[in-house]
Order: structure tokens, then sequence, then C-alpha cells
DNA sequence: AATATCAACGAAAACGGTTTAGAAATTGCA
DNA sequence: TGCAATTTCTAAACCGTTTTCGTTGATATT
């Protein structure tokens, strides 16, 4: 790295104090006005730019955000890091992305990083493992700090602080709802496994959905998708049962498509024989065949939202009181059902 | 902010200086065995962890590496900083994202940001706008301060600095190449406007593989879609017209997707009666009716070797010599092209 | 007894900036 | 001429850390 000029260098060019320069580069009213403007036109020809650390350290604050999330590489997350980046510049912050890869000690390495001293505050949506562990020190180290924290999607009851959620019971009410209105008799899920919250909250709603229609919950077409086994193959299961659904409701994009294709592949006729909603968070679901109708969630906003309530914290500094916002997602009709 | 414990608070708690303690905490021989066990206690007590801030400012590095990109709400993009981060992690730097939402002005603001002393070096796509204003004075300065810099994707000649790219025109030539081979005779090129320089590149290896085997290349199955104006009714009058191609190169994924599905509505047979290859950066050609067989870019490789690249800069602080990687997209065969 | 050695710690500079309090030098005014 | 007021600048503290170079006081060496 080439020496950048400092305040120290012009200072020993014009033979003056450090102090001086400081504030003639701040137009103060105590430096004399020829003065003033040799020092700004020498800082202007040599491009001079206060070195932020250096500010950062005096100020005590960085104005960065830090975000850290499971993974970049999936349309959900990169659309509420968008949400975030887009509030935050807006109140003059910068972000500072870091990914977990799902890994807990990643995630410990990353809070601790961030937390000494680089960032003003943490947005997080938690890793698989992490959740599977429920181990939280890290963060309760943070909150301890004084460092304010803002979960999104991925959070957890035990952590004191301002959440930002997808009303996952009522997106997944909204589409068995609609299934229902539209004629449909047996409607499955195709879901995940139990210890995931997401899914168990999108079958909380499909159940409520059901019995506020006076329909009975079936446990023989709730599918619960074994990640670490063939996909397609537990997939395919579904359309070869005697007595399989008229309809389902995927609690992903990527079920939901693997769905579709398989019964396309068994000559199942979608809508007419079957209908398919997803939850979406891609744009898969736009260029299948037919286009899925699904259960969008807005993930812009719950990244704007969330970067909202940490700048609050930050500029307020103020401590308990936390709040959990929820966001809405919406029903969007596609031709994967009968509208 | 609660106020962090600091080296200064130790060492009054003790009643030593603050280089004591400095000492004592990194198990320095020159501190006695007695006071250094009591002091890394006490600060391990009080959860001390050295400021970063102080530590970067005094050490003159960062261990952070910036990224601007034009968006992330992107597969393509958001693969790199994936690979960005993979790379940058195992060598201990940290990635800080930005960015530009195609706006020059905003991609000059980030760059300004970031070069005031955040980061140690920059990873950069350039932005729409400032490829189309040819205005680069932002970058010249950047290096002109010493700040290493590797460009991706979006590159631009005039900047001397270290580059990594797609090979379009070898891509868009596999593909073609395998298209003839396959027995078509008529392959049209679904493209954008002629300033976008990707879309010039794959036209390139377009025309190269057509007259390499002999095959005239032929203006009218040449669209250039302006995206201003409707894609499906531009895409939609290809089907219309008299000789329509019996295969299809199309330079990325949505339009390789809507082609599909407008060839599906006119009841024309994919890969029968028509072929098609699209260059893909997402998810969507694997779920489409049929699955698209793609061009694949390999984003994470991308992203790895601008890391690379970027570190030995920063490490070597080597000037000069700069290199241009290019990185071989594949092709993936799936069920819209006879294989 | 004078000197060298050593263990254990402190002072101060450095990184690059801001800011408060104060000090010269100049001016205004009686 | 004398004093206050003003203008214009400097010194120094501060943010938190590392590191070089002392400085003690005690013990060992000759």
């Amino acid at each position: 790295m080439k020496q950048r000029i400092t305040l120290k260098k012009i200072a020993k060019e014009f033979d003056v104090s450090i102090s001086t320069v400081s504030k003639a580069l701040k137009d103060s009213p105590e430096i004399g006005q020829d003065l003033k403007e040799r020092i700004k036109g020498y800082a202007a020809f040599y491009n001079y730019k206060p070195n932020n650390l250096a500010l950062q350290l005096r100020n005590q604050k960085t104005l960065v955000i830090g975000v850290v999330v499971p993974e970049i590489v999936h349309h959900f997350f990169s659309t509420v890091i968008d949400g975030i980046e887009d509030y935050a510049n807006k109140k003059g912050y910068n972000v500072m992305v870091c990914l977990s890869n799902e890994s807990h000690s990643k995630e410990v390495q990353n809070i601790n990083l961030l937390t000494n001293g680089s960032v003003d505050g943490l947005i997080v949506s938690l890793s698989r493992e992490t959740m599977e562990m429920s181990s939280y020190e890290h963060f309760n180290r943070m909150l301890d700090d004084g460092y304010p924290l803002v979960l999104f999607d991925r959070i957890v009851d035990e952590l004191p602080c301002d959440k930002v959620i997808i009303d996952d019971i009522g997106g997944a009410y909204k589409a068995v709802d609609f299934l229902l209105n539209k004629g449909a008799k047996r409607v499955g899920l195709l879901t995940t496994q139990d210890f995931v919250t997401v899914g168990q909250l999108r079958k909380e709603g499909y159940e409520r959905a059901l019995r506020h229609q006076w329909v009975e919950v079936d446990d023989s077409i709730i599918f619960k998708i074994d990640d670490s086994k063939d996909l397609k193959e537990q997939i395919t299961q579904i359309f070869e049962m005697e007595d399989r659904p008229d309809a389902i409701l995927a609690v992903n994009e990527i079920y939901a498509a693997h769905a579709l294709s398989i019964a396309h592949e068994k000559g199942i006729n979608v809508p007419e024989e079957l209908s398919i909603i997803g939850f979406t968070s891609g744009l898969i679901s736009e260029f299948t065949y037919p286009p899925l109708s699904s259960v969008v969630q807005h993930g812009f906003l719950i990244g704007a939202q969330a970067a909202e309530l940490l700048i609050n914290r930050i500029e307020t500094e103020k401590k308990g009181d936390f709040q959990t916002e929820v966001i809405s997602p919406d029903l969007k009709l596609r031709q994967s059902t009968k509208n």
C-alpha cells in the first residue's frame, strides 16, 4: 500500500500544526482565509481523504452493520440482504456480510470477529447447527457487550432482542384455505423434518386451515422429507400411494418444483388432477410448467425492517422492550392451481 | 454501546501500566508469572477482546476485502461472492459487500467509502451505467492510492489491474457446435442489444462455431432483445416467422426459459422440433419443462480466483504485470436438446 | 566493593484523526 | 499608552493497541 496523504504530511508541508490543517479542511472560522485555501487546494490536489479507521476509533462508531446469514446463494437471503443494504445506505450505514454456511463454529467465529469493534450492530439469521444445538452463548456475550442484535427468519425465543419473522402459519393457512375453497378434498403437506422451526409453523397453519373447514388432519399425507436421502425418490412415493392427495402444499420451492415435475412424469395433470402450491423465495416457480402458484415471502421488506429496528437501537441506545415484527406473505396465483 | 473493557481499565484495576497488561495478555516472558495469571483471569472474566479498529489502525491493515457488485439478488453474483468469501476466509480475511444497483454514482460512492481505510483491496464488477459512460476516474484514484483491484465479469480494458472473466466466446462456441453436431440446420441466437459486452462476445462465439462448420451467418435469426420493451412479445415473434430456427442459443437463463415456455404454448415440441440451450447462472434451468440444457458459468470459481489474485497483490505488494484469468464454462446437457 | 546480569515493569511513540483549552499576535478603543 | 477584544494558530488529550527502549532493584560475578 502506497502511503496515503495524511494531516501530518500536509502540516509539515505548510509548517503548521496538525490541528490547523484539520480545521482548515473543515472550513473552520478559526483559520485565516488564505491559509485555508492553500491547504484545501493542496489537499484536493493530493486527493486527501480522512482515514476511516481513525475516525471510527475516535468516534466510537463505525457506521457499519454486520450481517451473518447461513448462505448467500439463496434467493431469500440475498433478497433480505438487498433490503438491509437499501435501508442502511439511506441512513448512512454500510453493510458487512459474513456467511456461516450453516455451521455453528463459523457463526461463532463471525460473531466474535464482528463484535471486536468492526460494527455497530448485527443482523443475523441462525445457522441450522446453532438451532439444533440450541447453543447461543456467543449471542449472549455480544449482548452483554452492549451490541444491538436483530434476528430474522431463523430466530429463537431465548434471545432478548428485536426480531423479524414471516407469518408462516398465516401463509400456510392462506394456501390451504384457498385449495379447499377450490374444491380440494385431500390436501397433502410436503414438509421438512420436525426440528426445522419453519416446517413446524407451516404445518401448524396447514392444520389450522383444515380444521377450520372441518377437514380431519390425515398424517398419512403429511410427508416429511429427509434431506440426507434422495429427494426425488421420497417425493415419488407420494404419487404411488393408493389414496393420493388431490392438492399439495410444499414448504419450499424446491420441493414444489420437484413434486410438479414428478407428477408430470407420472402423467398426472396439473392442476386438473393435482393442485400444487409452494412457499417460494426464488425465480423457479415462474418458469416451471405450468408456473407454480406460490406463497411469496417479502425478503426485501424483512431486510429493510430488520435494518430499521437495528439502526433505531444503535442510535437511541435504548435497551429492552424488544419487539417482533411479523411480515405477512402473499398468495401469488399462477397455473398450478385451479383459479 | 456499553463501554467495553480495555487495556487501560485493566491497567487501572491492577495499578500497572497499559503495556504491562498488553504483554501479560500475550503471555510475554517479561511479566511475572503471578501477575500474568491474575491479569489473564481478570480479562477472561470480563471477556476482554482487543479492539479491531485500534489494531487495524496500528497495523495499517484491515484483513477486510471490499466487494462491489451491481446487485446481489442474482444467482451469478451471489455465487461469486460465495467463492470470494470461501477463499478469503481461508486466508483470514473478511468480506464487506456493497451494491451499486447498476448506478454509476452509487458505485463511485462505494469505492470512495471503502478506500478510506476500511479495506485492504477491492473486487468489483462494473455497474451498467459505468460501462455505458466509460467513466473510470474513481478506479484510477484508488489505484493511485495504492489499493489493489480485481475486476470480474464486467471488466474494461482501460484499467490496469488483475481480471477474471468467463470465456463467453468459448461457451457460445461449444453450445452452437454441439447443436450443429446434433443435426440442427438453422441455429438462431437470442441475445441482448449490441452495447452489452457479454452479448457481443457470445455472438462472436456463435458466429465462429457456424463458420467453422461452413454454415452461413443469417442475421434474420439473430434476435436482439430490447429490455425496455415487452420480453414475451419480442420472443413470440421468433416463432411466427416463416423460416423459423430449429435450435436456439439464448445468452441468458431468462431468455431461454421464456423461449421454452412460449414454444410450449405454440405447440412446438422441444427438443424434437426445437432445441434450446441457454447460458445459465441460476436454478431455473433445472426446473423448467423439459429441463434446459445450459452453458453453466462457474461463479464460485470466479470468486475464488478473484480473491486469490487480490490477496496475492495485497500480501506481496507487487505492482504491475497484471493477469487476466479466463474461466471456461461447461455444457450441462438436460432435455431441451437432442442428446 | 564495584560492576555486570537479570527479572519485572513503565514511558513514550506510533497509527490518523478531532476537539478543547489556551497562547500569541494583532487590532480596537478609550 | 494601556487594556481588552479579536484573530489565528498550537498544544495536548483522546480513541485502543503494540512495541522499543528504558529504568528500576535485586542478585551474581570478579
